[in-house]
DNA sequence: TACATTTCTGGAACCGATTGCAGACGAGGA
DNA sequence: TCCTCGTCTGCAATCGGTTCCAGAAATGTA
């Protein structure tokens, strides 16, 4: 492994010149640039991370916090803020947070700790307060996915819009007997979204005069077995069987529709179903959704602490920006069968 | 941000001292471990990695290269390996290698060669010689989950094998008109997997003497969509239609069952399906399955890893070795009806 | 008691870069 | 012609630890 003192001989040059040839910060001629790059280049030269970090103080990294990966919401966010990292030139460390709490500590106290991450993103953590303060403690720059979270700045739909634009869709088309499907508190997400989601589907009703009573919300795993396991609940009875069903997120919805279909009952005709997420099933499926894009809201975290990292004194303007969210219709809604029960 | 020369002071020790008694290695007295201890706890200090990476060349890092994040037998390695990382006080910096060409080669070229990890995994590679000759030239150590590649240390179920059990298993239920929807050659996956897989299907066949023809094998997308394509495809002709389906994937083998429900075939009774993985979602479409389990296999790389960096001199027994792959039975295979077509 | 070991500690060199400073040089302006 | 300014380069200090070495203290052995 040859050091830059190596370079420096090879170029006739000094240390000092090879490291501005070749970080291309400071005066060096052209002719000397070109000396001391074929030198690096022979002798397969490439700086020594550490030592750069040691003096510069940056790591070139940028710590990532997310609860779940192998869930298509949170692994889409890692594949947006892996791709534009490496477009940066940062590289991405992984803290997976279970609720494991030994591992959880680990995580806070020894590992975000040890001056390896120039800044943080935090996916759609159920974090503490006391995690919260000690990640702000920390006095890097951070950007949540999800949140709000105090004192992050984050980035995410807005969920209260999002579940309110779909549950409209179904009251426009005509559906009065609407039920909601969401998450389960004790999930692995930040809880925020299942209460906010919850929310927008009450707004909605409220708006348009209908009814809200415990029948009307199901809480389930944000998953499709959760759906699944909702749907046959929710429709195994005949006489209290909703019109239309709109689940906390796509997964949830598809569950569901394969709860109906098992049960004979037809979608879109005996029930209409609608999701949030957009997710690559819906397409098999033909459920109708309202789209948002994980892997975007991960590169915009990116930017977001990349900035701040790079342009010295900026600070996000917004603590809690919302991305848009739209309809996207298929074939899982439609108005309800006239004369449909109740 | 305090450095080791404030608890030096603070301890009324020297930097040497501090070191030591921090880190545990060398003679250290009790007495003045406990000032030092209590001297950095409160100072809040914790060693700037860089600096120690620096004079000992360990960087405490480990490189996993993957090819995709969003699925499930991706995600599950990733986080079994993180898990094992973080359990072993390493850090985990994650390159998602798409076939996005520029990416690659940076990859290769910037980020993995800057002294920055100790040890790399690489998962299920479709990986060029150059690109794999390149990684063993890193000269750190290296394992593979998926391969064999070239000269590294790799480790998977026998695909071979498994396929072969999965057909042995319906052949012994009486199936003797069977296809095989396997991957597509363009996928993003180290390609050996799909011939593999086709090479213990035609295994199984020919050892039970059936016939296996162009028709007896499908490639398609590895995932749910793929699966249903295929699955439509196949089962749309009755003339031509098996009595059974062994899907290289638990999600392709999902995705045959929709297309099956949806024309009306009724799994089991005229069509037995079988997939390898046991993907999370078999259970909710009752699928026979051959497990594997990937968390464990990314656990194990970990191990293959940190043994070589931990102990000297050691390396890894075999080039290859292989983790067990049994059958989970469950409904959607059984003995073909009787007088079944054909 | 004398000597050999083992335990403990500090001084100083070192890891491999970056950067402030100062000196040298050439070009443009007065 | 003399100055100033911008460009270019090298020296040496520095980042924050680890570790070799040597000497002192404590412990064990003959």
């Amino acid at each position: 492994m040859s050091g830059i003192e190596d370079v420096a001989l090879r170029a006739g040059v000094s240390k000092a010149t090879v490291s501005r040839a070749l970080s291309g910060r400071g005066y060096v001629s052209s002719i000397t640039r070109h000396k001391v790059e074929s030198a690096a280049s022979e002798l397969g030269y490439v700086v020594s991370s550490n030592a750069s970090s040691l003096v510069t103080g940056r790591t070139n990294n940028v710590g990532v916090i997310i609860p779940v990966i192998n869930q298509w919401f949170f692994g889409s966010i890692i594949e947006g803020v892996e791709r534009a990292l490496i477009d940066r030139g940062y590289d991405l460390m992984l803290y997976n947070l279970t609720k494991d709490i030994d591992a959880r500590s680990r995580v806070f106290e020894y590992f975000l700790v040890r001056k390896r991450v120039d800044a943080i993103i935090a996916v759609t953590l159920e974090i503490s307060p006391d995690e919260a303060s000690s990640l702000v403690a920390l006095g890097k720059p951070i950007a949540g996915i999800g949140g709000p979270l105090a004192g992050i700045p984050t980035l995410s739909i807005d969920d209260i819009a999002a579940a309110r634009l779909a549950t409209e869709h179904l009251i426009a088309l005509g559906h009065t007997n609407i039920m909601h499907v969401g998450g389960d508190a004790a999930e692995l997400m930040d809880f925020n979204v299942h209460s906010k989601r919850l929310q927008g589907f009450m707004d909605a009703l409220a708006a348009a005069g209908l009814p809200f009573n415990g029948e009307s919300y199901v809480a389930t795993h944000f998953d499709i077995p959760g759906g699944y396991a909702a749907g046959k609940q929710i429709l195994g009875d005949p006489r209290r069987r909703p019109t239309a069903i709109f689940a906390a997120a796509d997964e949830v919805a598809i569950g569901v529709i394969l709860a109906a279909r098992e049960l004979g009952i037809s979608v879109p005709d005996d029930l209409s179903v609608i999701g949030i997420d957009n997710h690559p099933l819906a397409d098999l499926f033909g459920l109708t959704s309202i789209a948002q894009n994980p892997a975007k809201q991960g590169e915009q975290a990116v930017d977001l602490v990349i900035r701040q990292l790079e342009t010295a004194g900026w600070t996000p303007p917004n603590i809690h920006t919302t991305v848009p969210a739209q309809l996207v219709m298929r074939s899982s809604t439609s108005a309800p069968r006239a004369g449909s029960p109740r």
